[in-house]
DNA sequence: TGATGATCATCT
DNA sequence: AGATGATCATCA
């Protein structure tokens, strides 16, 4: 078993899925202690601990990357939390929505289709009511979207970019979307970003990113667990 | 109780 | 300000 973490990026992808099955079943705590870090004694003020632990445990590189999070392998890494029962408690983070930028970018170039191409989900169990240090690594899925998840992200991406760059991302709401939606992202609410308006004008925003739908994260692991 | 909208830390 | 890692907190 695995005791320490890694000091250099896996080779292959075998080799990043065994990193990944050799810390299934294991707590952040053990995790954190044989890396040497405290884990926190709640998230309210570390929302990403669990996605970076783990980065450090499958030899991501440290930071935060603009691209995947094994570039030579093409593979994003995403951790899920869900409950005991197999079951997703939240939304997925995709990525930055470019709201003046990148609003004539096509759905084959575009950011979105490059993170979702192939994913490593790896769930933790993280029910609110579990401390952190408690919480289980669950076995890692490499998920790679067929055509179905294809076709509907392709949809939902083509639907809400067009919004945006008719100047209606005022109207944007999470519900619209299938798989895929748009939601406030930004460190507060004073985080304000250039867009294009009602009126063809620049306007100031709110910046959003995009998320996946809890349904649709969860269809792709009930998918791979066989459920 | 779940989804929506808001927020936290950190780095570039 | 933009982007990474996400979870929190409120309200319908």
């Amino acid at each position: 078993m695995t005791r320490i973490p890694p000091n250099s990026p896996p080779i292959s992808v075998q080799a990043l899925f065994d990193r990944a099955e050799g810390i299934a079943g294991r707590t952040l705590g053990e995790l954190g202690a044989d890396a040497n870090i405290v884990v926190p004694e709640h998230f309210k003020q570390h929302k990403g601990f669990t996605g970076q632990l783990l980065e450090l445990w499958l030899g991501a590189t440290a930071g935060s990357k603009q691209q995947q999070d094994f570039p030579d392998l093409g593979i994003e890494l995403k951790t899920i939390p869900i409950d005991h029962q197999g079951k997703v408690l939240e939304t997925t983070y995709v990525c930055y929505v470019h709201l003046l930028s990148h609003i004539a970018e096509q759905w084959h170039t575009s950011a979105v289709r490059n993170k979702l191409g192939q994913v490593l989900f790896i769930p933790v169990i993280g029910e609110r009511a579990i401390p952190p240090a408690q919480r289980t690594v669950g076995m890692p899925i490499l998920w790679q979207p067929n055509d179905q998840e294809k076709a509907i992200l392709q949809q939902d991406w083509e639907e809400l970019m067009e919004q945006i760059s008719l100047g209606q991302i005022e109207s944007i709401t999470s519900k619209l979307g299938e798989a895929l939606h748009i939601r406030p992202k930004a460190a507060n609410g004073e985080a304000l970003t250039d867009a294009i308006g009602a009126s063809g004008q620049i306007i100031q925003t709110r910046p959003r990113g995009f998320y996946l739908r809890k349904n649709f994260t969860q269809s792709l692991l009930n998918r791979a667990f066989d459920l």
